[in-house]
DNA sequence: TCGCGCTAAAGTGCATGCACTTTGCAACTA
DNA sequence: TAGTTGCAAAGTGCATGCACTTTAGCGCGA
């Protein structure tokens, strides 16, 4: 009974295989905001046929990585300013309630693994962009993963990822160097501080993020032809 | 061009037919957590074929409100108690964040709008079980679209769901009684009050909606055999 | 009477096929 | 040359079919 037929092993079904693939690329940037994503091609990247493809991108549509038009093909979603504003508006307020169930309650073992993610993002700084972007996540779906709580964890990562996807859209190249250093601060507040303490760190450190990409609104590589054009459609000439 | 085929006028699509009819039936308690859905009945039932139908448990199930295992029926989800607990501390959150951006911002339209939904919950008091809950959501979901906030509109309309379904996994029936005038209550404070105030006050109503259903855990129906068994599994004979 | 295995019916997993829609390109026109 | 029209290639929308899995019922033995 090694292997029952074509398939055995840790496959984990193509379809989340799918999506945790489209995920990661979207957010080491692999992936950026307008890419198209064809069902047929997709599938065949991953020995699927189109079924399973068109699936998996209804599942990361309704994650908002994706957007899905009728008849049309399906596109890595490209977050307006003011989308990628209320993702990290929304963010921080999971992100604080993070914090508060772990402040005062972190164990040893949690402070070690947080450590060790935060030794890779120090080797990491001067590699690869998308690599640093995926650890400074992996940082923060660590730290909800600690709570223990499925519903919690959940909306969190999905909201990190839409957040990697935003900063993708408006966020410089360099934007993560000092993340190191403000997470260390992070496990120290949490670790020992009491919880509306560590919340508002994590708050500051978050804002602290976003406006490090999200200034300027009109940064955005000459997309957004709607937004561009609302000015000039009121008055003619 | 008055009919292109046999499908023309605002058909939103048989998916989003489906999803909205399945969502809309949990809320009304019309599906009871761990109720069968099976594809084939679904796709029937609303003429389509089960391509359609599985699309559509998908989407249900990455909103939590479906659970899918492979090679078995979906199922309604049902929410463990602590789920629950974990659904209320969330939505918590993410209305206190509505109620914030609303304070001393309701127009006099949002109000009439309000009052409408309040005035329908009154009428149906005593009428069908399941019309209550669908209004007193539908209240809360009116406040999160007054923010104009496409992201935190998602968030806390799928989380009032949940909610929903946690209720009716473990609330008693009459649990829906002075919502109303908490409801007007509410108003008034997000009306005229400091954005704090208003959304302690959202955090009391949710609490006291929370904690007359959620008191005692060993309430379920006989499901959730795994907590029902713990203590015994320690001790022998 | 109660358990136990076996089998048919019901259900899922997934690829494929066909009809329809969009799109890019190229020829044509002014 | 620039704009427009038409067409083929590419892509989506969806039903259906087939292989595999689960399940429920039934008969059999104890």
């Amino acid at each position: 009974m090694a292997a029952k037929k074509t398939t055995a092993r840790g496959e984990a079904d193509r379809l989340s295989l799918i999506c945790k693939a489209i995920r990661r690329a979207i957010l080491e940037r692999a992936l950026l905001p307008g890419d198209r994503l064809p069902e047929d091609a997709l599938g065949e990247r991953f020995g699927a046929s189109r079924t399973i493809a068109r699936h998996a991108l209804g599942q990361l549509a309704a994650e908002g990585l994706v957007d899905l038009r009728r008849n049309r093909m399906a596109i890595v979603a490209a977050p307006s300013f003011s989308d990628a504003r209320d993702i990290f508006d929304l963010r921080i307020v999971l992100e604080r309630q993070v914090v508060r169930h772990l402040a005062g309650k972190l164990s040893d073992r949690d402070v070690r693994q947080l450590q060790a993610i935060i030794a890779a993002e120090h080797d990491a700084r001067h590699g690869a962009d998308g690599t640093a972007i995926r650890l400074a996540t992996e940082f923060h779906v660590a730290l909800a993963e600690m709570t223990g709580k499925p519903i919690l964890i959940r909306y969190v990562t999905e909201i990190c990822y839409r957040a990697g996807l935003a900063l993708s859209a408006f966020g410089r190249p360099h934007s993560s160097d000092c993340a190191v250093s403000e997470h260390l601060d992070l496990i120290e507040a949490i670790r020992s501080g009491p919880a509306e303490r560590a919340a508002d760190m994590m708050e500051a450190h978050l804002e602290a993020v976003a406006s490090r990409a999200l200034l300027q609104p009109s940064d955005a590589r000459g997309r957004d032809l709607m937004n561009i054009l609302a000015p000039y459609a009121a008055e003619p000439g």
